[in-house]
Order: C-alpha cells, then structure tokens, then sequence
RNA sequence: GGCCCCUUAGCCAAGCGGUAAGGCAGUGGAUUGCAAAUCCGCCAUCCCCGGUUCGAAUCCGGGAGGGGCCUCCA
C-alpha cells in the first residue's frame, strides 16, 4: 500500500509512519460510552474523529473494521437505573440509543460494530481465568484482582510507576487488594445488582475487561488502531493494555490514538456553585455537570453538519471549547459552502451537487491545475496525523477558487467554453471527493419542517412577489422595489438579484 | 507531590528549522439602480528571557500562564 500517512502514537509519543498487522487491513477499536446518561458533547468528538480516520484509510484503500464498544454494566448504571425506576437493562437499551441517534445525525456511518460488555460475560470469564491460570491476577472473597507487581512494563502507556500509586492514596481503599494499584477484573455481586454465575460466584466484570475481551474477540490479539478520549488514558488504557498483553502475550495495539476533550467555560454552563476561576475553561464532564446534552443541541435547531465541522476543524490531539457564539460563526462559514453548492446547481442545472459520485472518477488524475493543487495539499494535510484543520482550511480554499473560476468565466449566464465548464466540473468533483473523506456535504442540509403543501404554497407566493418586484424595477419604480426586498428581509427572506434572475433565501 | 500536554492577529485555527494556511468579525475596492451573493486588497513576527544555528513560531534551558491524568469520565 502506498502512502505517506503518518499517525502520531501515544505509546511513544511521536508520529509514526503507519503501518499495519495484515497487509491492507485494519482493526480499529475505540471506547464508546458507559451508558448510563444521554451523550453530551464530548462523546462525539471519537466517534467523528475515527469515522472520519475510517474514511481516509478506506480511500487510501485499506479495508477498516471499525468498532465501538458499548459498556452496559456497570456501578454508574447500577445506581442510576433505580432513580428512574427503571431495570439496569432497559436503562443501557434507552441510552444507547440516544447514542445512536446522535451518531448517526452527526454523519458517523462508518461504525462496523457496537458489541455490548454483557454480551461477552463468557469471553470475560475466559480471559479472567487465563489471567489466574498464569499468575497474573488473584481471587480474593469473590473479587478478582489483576496483580500489578506482575507486569514488568506496567504503566508504559502513561509513564506510570506502580509505586507511586501507593503514594497517591487516592485509589480505592480495599483490603482484598494486594497493593494499591490492582484494579478489579471481576466483582463479586452485593444483593440486587446485575450478576452472572462465574467461577468466583455471581459477580459483574470490572470495568477494563471488558474492552480486552471484545477486541480480542472481534479484532484480534493485535489491534492495529486503539482509540479514545486524552482522559481514557489511565487508568482505563494502560489496565486494558497491562491485561491483553499478559494474557495474549502479544502487543496489544500498535497505535494508540487518543482525542482532545471537550471544554466548556463554566459561566456558558448552568453551574449553580461555580468555583471561584469561572472564566477558565474546563473538561466538559457528567460529573462536573457541566455537560452539553446533544439531543437538547439538535431539538434547538443546530445543524448536526455545523457540529461535525466544529469538530473537524480543530487538530483532533487538541481540546475544543464550546460555545454558542463559536458554533454560530462555524455556521456562518458553511453558508459559504452551501450557497456555492446552489450556484453549482444554477450552473449545470442537470446535475444535484448531493448525487453521489460518479464511479469512474479518477483519483490523481487530472492535470496540474489549481483545483488538483489544491487536492494535494488537502490530502497532504490528513497524511500528516489526520490534520482535519488544515485540510479544512484548503476546502475554503477550494471554495474561493471555485467561485472566482466561475466569476471569471461567466459561467452562470452560460458565457464559459466547453473546456470551461469540465474543468469547473472536475473542480467541483474534486470538492465532492474531498468533502466525503471528511463526512460532510453528503446531502442537502435539513429543511425547515413544512408539508409539502405549504411550501408549493409559498414558492408560488415568493415567485409572484419576484415578479411583480421584476415588473417594478423594469419600469424604474426602485422605491416599490426595494420596499418588498426590505419587508421581505424583515421576515428573514433575502433575495438575491442574479444576471439569470432572482433568487430568494430564507435565512 | 508525580506523569502528560498546550500558549500563533479582536475571536477560532494550520504550521514540526528556511523567513506566518484558512475561517469568523472588521475595513477599502470591483460588481449592482441600490442591495444580497461573489471576487480582489488590507488586517500578526508567533507568552517572556537566554542558548544552538547561516537561519527558529518551529530545537535546547529557564520563567509565566493554562489544561488533562494520578478517583467515575469520550
């Protein structure tokens, strides 16, 4: 496979050229959600941040499976499930729908599998009990701990020493535990709670083992990617990787791929209390309950693409701050985009910008023009640690040379040659191929909800206010003109005057 | 206390040793009867102080400020 990709690596800190466990195949797992409350913001940054790796490495040609975990059991659900009055199962089913929806608003199509923790008790049991077998975890009264002291290079992800987690102090006080930093691959079942029949009684999996189990399960012993959130790191990744590769013996992920966290400055938030630095940005968190709900986000009328793009247009190793103001102005810059994608359609009136593809596009071909520049340095930019913000800033560019080419040619009022109009076409094409690798564009943006009645209705009713508009300015009365441009503009149409006509936009 | 990471214009943001992409906002112009849309122009020397180098926003050292993890968390 041939390439020039470059994928920075957790494990060792810098970016390195990627390469893969089978030739021209890639497993990627990446941590979804303990699904005890509906997502709030920051549990879509991976999701959008590794479909949108799927994408590149698929038109790279790799061929990438892809999965999501879903932890379903677990304290957080054990506690909530009762508040809502609710079983621990129906309370995972509900929210991980909420989950799904979102994803999918948000254009996040590329997820293979979505395997549930209680799903896989049997596979769990199977690695706990291998883990005893080789001495690397303990029983202990119905627990099962794995023993840190036992894993040479534990900590290696994080740069963590085992000794110095006795010194923190704040782990976990148990006296079943062996030293302070053993965690829990099996818990023992208090009355009431979820539980399984297991070797060491009826229990619950710890949190941890879960994704060891299913990725091993549907990956293989060597994930080629492993992804998730900066705050995932430890102790969740570096307890996964202590397991798999004591149990598997093999490594366990040979790219370790971790997102920035949302943050949210705590005065946009609806913090009662706020701590005394309320200006500083914070992590944007279910425990903080600072978070921002997504479904409550889309109920309001934001744009799901606005959001993908706010995502996307920051280095994915970097934290976001959200705010309303910084989401209106991502909007604003997409207006951009979506008016080009009408001027196309005026242009070549045959073709629907949101067609998909034609199959025979030839990649990299084409000649050294301004537009296949311009592709290059896209593709540069995700070969360059999936630099989706670089590569956004190259799609405005692409934007802005699209239009002058048109301005330039008068393509609108049919002026451009033959040769004209195909190259803005592979131009166009070009956009499209670009704007897919980053999941957006794929189809019209939603309309307002109106039936189809009432919007035969008011296109018929805009058209006569055109027309008597047109007839007005024709025999010089600007004043009659301009009065129902403006009484128009104050109900939020605007109306845009075009050598080919008069169009009209509701804002 | 330990371990990571960040600091670029009014705001967001790319940049990974060769003399600052892009977006939003602002502003001047082309176009327009006037607008809208579009295009063109203007708008930073990169937190501070040292050092390495012919050359540093980019490397090294120190300082200041901020974030994350060490406890559930995407």
């Amino acid at each position: 496979m041939e390439h020039n990709l470059r994928v920075y690596n957790t494990l060792t800190r810098q970016k390195e050229p990627f390469k893969t466990v089978e030739p021209g195949k890639v497993g990627m797992y990446v941590c979804g959600p303990t699904v005890y409350k509906p997502s709030h913001l920051g549990h879509m940054v991976g999701p959008v941040i590794f479909d949108t790796v799927k994408r590149y490495l698929t038109y790279l040609g790799y061929e990438v499976k892809f999965v999501v975990n879903i932890t379903d059991v677990d304290d957080k659900l054990i506690i909530e499930a009762p508040r809502q009055g609710i079983s621990v199962s129906d309370l995972a089913e509900r929210v991980t729908r909420d989950y799904v929806e979102n994803l999918t608003k948000l254009n996040v199509t590329s997820i293979d599998l979505m395997p549930r923790a209680t799903h896989h008790i049997g596979d769990i049991i199977e690695i706990i009990q291998g883990l005893i077998t080789k001495g690397f975890a303990y029983p202990a009264a119905g627990d099962v701990y794995f023993d840190v002291t036992k894993d040479d290079d534990y900590g290696k992800l994080c740069n963590r020493d085992p000794e110095q987690l006795e010194a923190g102090a704040r782990i976990e006080v148990s006296e079943k535990k062996r030293s302070p930093g053993d965690f829990a691959l099996w818990k023992a079942a208090k009355p009431g709670e979820p539980a399984w029949d297991s070797p060491w009684g009826k229990g619950r999996p710890g949190w941890h083992i879960e994704c060891s189990a299913m990725s091993t399960k549907l990956l293989g012993k060597t994930l080629d990617i492993h992804g998730g959130g900066l705050d995932l790191q430890f102790p969740h990744h570096e307890n996964e990787l202590a397991q798999s590769e004591s149990y598997n013996g093999c490594t366990f992920a040979n790219f370790w791929m971790h997102n920035g966290l949302m943050r949210i400055h705590s005065q946009a938030s609806k913090i009662k209390d706020a701590k005394p630095r309320d200006d500083e940005p914070q992590k944007m968190s279910k425990s903080l309950g600072n978070e921002i709900v997504v479904h409550k986000l889309f109920e309001r009328g934001i744009q799901p693409e606005t959001l993908r793009f706010f995502l996307l247009a920051t280095h994915y190793r970097r934290p976001i701050d959200y705010s309303e103001e910084r989401l209106a102005e991502v909007g604003r810059g997409l207006d951009g985009f979506y008016r080009f994608f009408e001027r196309f359609e005026r242009i070549n009136n045959k073709r629907n910008f949101y067609q998909p593809l034609p199959a025979n596009v030839a990649r990299g071909a084409g000649r050294e023009g301004e537009f296949a520049v311009l592709r290059k340095r896209f593709l540069e930019h995700m070969d360059d640690d999936f630099n989706t913000g670089g590569a956004v800033g190259v799609l405005y560019e692409l934007l802005t040379a699209l239009n002058r080419f048109a301005d330039a040619k008068q393509l609108e009022i049919g002026k451009g040659t033959a040769d004209d109009v195909k190259a803005f076409e592979d131009g166009v094409i070009y956009l499209k191929e670009l704007s897919q690798i980053l999941g957006v564009f794929e189809k019209r943006p939603e309309e307002v909800k109106t039936d189809n009645a009432s919007q035969q209705l008011v296109g018929g009713l805009m058209q006569l206010l055109i027309d008597l508009r047109a007839e007005a300015r024709k025999a010089k009365n600007f004043a009659l003109g301009d009065q129902i441009r403006k009484r128009l503009s104050e109900l939020g149409v605007t109306l845009e005057d075009r050598a080919g006509g008069t169009n009209w936009r509701k804002d």
